[in-house]
DNA sequence: GGAATAACCTACCGGCGAGTAAGATATCAA
DNA sequence: TTGATATCTTACTCGCCGGTAGGTTATTCC
């Protein structure tokens, strides 16, 4: 039985008529079912799951999307699309690569609460076909490549002590993996705590030697305008 | 079609013959089955697939388990039990709260890197009835509790620096958690090196002030024996 | 050797879910 | 208004999977 969350409720009413909007339908159709997705998985929500939920039949679907994978496949999308268009501002950036991993994670973390981009987490590309996983995995291997960028600026410029870069980035990118895994917008925890523990954590385990911890601090209450 | 690697070898030999070993046999599936789970996803693995894996068909494998969820359950048992038994021993040590969090983040890993610990965290218990899931996230939580006492106990005693507990409990599995999800026994990663950067960055993005990172250091080279 | 029985197999059931065929109905552009 | 078309529905197919009924074969213990 899915459960009806208020948030669904406008989606349901874009197919109360018939009027022509496949855009905004097919929008619909995308948030309803990331939503879903969320909640139950997406091998455990059926077609007729989220036919239900938009108060239409199964078959309605179909004229918004080939098949059920076409939906997986255009969710993940739009939610690499939000990381690679932060991943663009940071990179843009001037400043410590130190600095720039601690816009990450906050930035990061801004994406996680949301809906796609907790969807690029935690749903299970393994569902896919072996075409669509291609797609969706070469697009997780880029972002964690880049992630390795930022920490190599980092270690070059002075401000990330040696290591290695792709564990750090293993390690960064799960840490806030993690947290999509157990985060619900609804629930009890502020973000913004999260967040400033996330930045603070990670990057002083980042750091070089005696600033340990400083820089990212700095970083993450100058971007948040933290009192001084 | 299910790969067969070289280690699922012998459980196969197991059921050559019919000689009588329950419990042999019975620890032979669970070992077939939790690789294959890890591979393929528990709902993508049929109980046909693990039976054919073994030489044997499906209605064999309900001669040791009643259904499929009781294999499930039972490899929840198994891994969970590993991670309890490390608890122990480390809540047992007279030493301060950061080394000890050390320990964990090591014998976490090593747990980790076995299938019945990955199995923990990569396995969904959303698949597992409400009866199932209640028990096995009742483990999962008092996980979760055992390391934010760790913690809160190393800022009681000064080695660990205050923050929230439970989000750097959070942190710190999750961290862990990741690895579980990208990590391949038989990869190319080495596993010391792995655990000697998490161990690192974590100890030090909890430290207290100016030692930051050493305390962890340290604890992971004592307990590892690297050179001085 | 010969019951007793554990171990295993063939053949099946019921249900579910993705996807489709074919037709009905509302909308829109002219 | 009216034809063209997008939208949506009812009713279905097909394949897979968990689980079982009921019988067969090998092992074990006396």
């Amino acid at each position: 039985m899915p459960r009806q969350s208020a948030a669904l409720q406008p989606h349901r009413r874009l197919f109360a008529d018939r009027r022509r909007n496949p855009d905004g339908k097919r929008d619909a159709v995308l948030h309803t079912a990331v939503r879903m997705f969320l909640e139950r998985s997406y091998a455990r929500t059926s077609m007729n799951d989220v036919a239900t939920q938009l108060s239409i039949t199964k078959p309605a679907l179909y004229h918004y999307f080939r098949n059920k994978e076409e939906i997986l496949v255009e969710i993940y999308r739009l939610g690499t699309d939000l990381i690679d268009e932060m991943l663009d501002g940071i990179e843009a950036e001037q400043r410590p690569g130190l600095d720039k991993v601690a816009d990450f994670v906050s930035g990061y973390i801004r994406i996680v609460a949301g809906d796609f981009g907790r969807a690029v987490i935690r749903l299970d590309d393994g569902e896919l076909s072996k075409a669509g996983r291609k797609v969706v995995r070469g697009r997780k291997r880029e972002i964690d490549h880049r992630l390795r960028a930022l920490i190599e600026g980092g270690m070059k410029d002075g401000s990330i002590a040696l290591c290695d870069a792709k564990i750090a980035a293993f390690l960064l990118a799960g840490a806030i993996h993690g947290m999509a895994s157990w985060y619900e917008p609804s629930g009890p925890m502020k973000l913004e705590a999260i967040t400033q523990e996330y930045v603070r954590m990670l990057t002083s385990g980042l750091a070089t030697g005696d600033m340990a911890g400083s820089a990212g601090v700095r970083a993450f209450e100058a971007e948040n305008r933290i009192h001084g």
